[in-house]
DNA sequence: ACGCTAACGGACGCCCCCGTCCACTTGGCT
DNA sequence: AGCCAAGTGGACGGGGGCGTCCGTTAGCGT
């Protein structure tokens, strides 16, 4: 009789997710997240409607493709909060977020909800951003971080490295690395920096938290 | 006889033209380039042939849509070069450049090159930077620019300015703004700033392979 | 008023992507 | 070895954008 649970795949099934996930992740991180599924299916060397079965929606595959990088950000900020100086902290996400996101277009425009609706992504997202806002209050009460520094201006930040599009991989962590440097300038606390204009609300397509 | 000259319109037929580059223009800056050749036909009022008897490729349209952003963008550069203070100059092409590729998207894409081919805008984008480049040397002199800016940094400013995308016109607008402002900071001279990650070697003109 | 022709736009065929169906294959258990 | 359901991929119909052809309309010059 058959024991097999229902969700314990065949051997050469979860072989062929494995490579669908492989392509996927490949696909995604340097055509991003609009590359065909048939392209992917094509590129794991197995037929559409294997891919469909497996991964019935884009979002799906897109959120099984990137998890490590979920979790790579989860780090980020946790070892950013985690350091006894603030704005080393502070310093720190900022530099590996960047260096993060330049290592694959797709997560980022997962990240920022490119897609259509809401998905694990956004909570993830909200955990970054209410992390970093308590690591920001501290870098500014150490006078390290301006004053007049929002929150918003993380994601502005991270739209911004979002729009650097380069020939190479390498290229691209290299712009992604100096931009980060710049950003950092600027949102170092300073004597000589003028006041800004007005904060922008950005909505990244996320749920209102305020009726 | 006809005595009409090959390169004078009827009446009708100059008007379509002008309505056709209405809707381009508004859609290009909406939507950005990838906007079909249809809808802006459609917008517009016409049929796709007329749309291509006009403009027989999309560059021919774009280039023609955006002359206005084009002379804006060069008498930008020539202000900042005018202005007596170079940092001011080079604060005010700043922050105006930002300005004007938030007001448009596809003026944006255009610039940069998305575009197959190279058309106009590659050499006005020359132009612009040839004229920063001399521009950024006199600031750096006086004290006020990082010694340590590139050109290609601010290739690095307009692709990440890019990359700022909103729900409305407004908050793009303001959001460009505040962006511009973090960028001169980063920019400004500062006897606190630490030293920069090499620079990125940018080219500016990204082919695009498939659409 | 008339005729010529520039100008128009609906319609066509092409290609690519989408998501699903179905007849065939194959892994795993007995 | 043999069974059979899990698994597979080719094929299909739908939809949309592309660039062009062609019969019809209407501006303009006489």
């Amino acid at each position: 009789m058959t024991d097999r649970l229902p969700h314990t795949l065949r051997s050469d099934a979860s072989d062929n997710r494995e490579r669908i996930l492989d392509a996927a992740r490949a696909l995604f991180a340097t055509e991003g997240l609009k590359v065909p599924m048939r392209e992917i299916a094509r590129h794991a060397g197995v037929g559409p409607a294997t891919l469909y079965r497996r991964f019935p929606t884009k979002q799906m595959l897109a959120t099984e493709a990137f998890t490590d990088e979920m979790h790579a950000c989860r780090a980020i900020v946790d070892e950013g909060r985690a350091e006894p100086d603030p704005w080393r902290g502070f310093c720190h996400v900022i530099e590996k977020t960047c260096e993060l996101h330049a290592r694959s277009r797709g997560f980022t425009e997962a990240f920022m909800s490119t897609f259509p609706d809401a998905m694990d992504f956004v909570a993830e997202r909200e955990y970054a951003l209410r992390s970093i806002a308590e690591l920001a209050h501290r870098a500014k009460d150490a006078g390290h971080l301006r004053p007049d520094f929002a929150l918003d201006d993380l994601v502005l930040m991270l739209m911004a490295n979002r729009g650097i599009h380069t020939t190479s991989k390498a290229a691209r962590a290299a712009a992604s690395r100096r931009f980060a440097a710049l950003v950092i300038q600027a949102f170092q606390a300073s004597p000589q920096h003028s006041p800004l204009p007005p904060v922008a609300r950005l909505a990244p397509a996320a749920p209102r938290k305020t009726g």
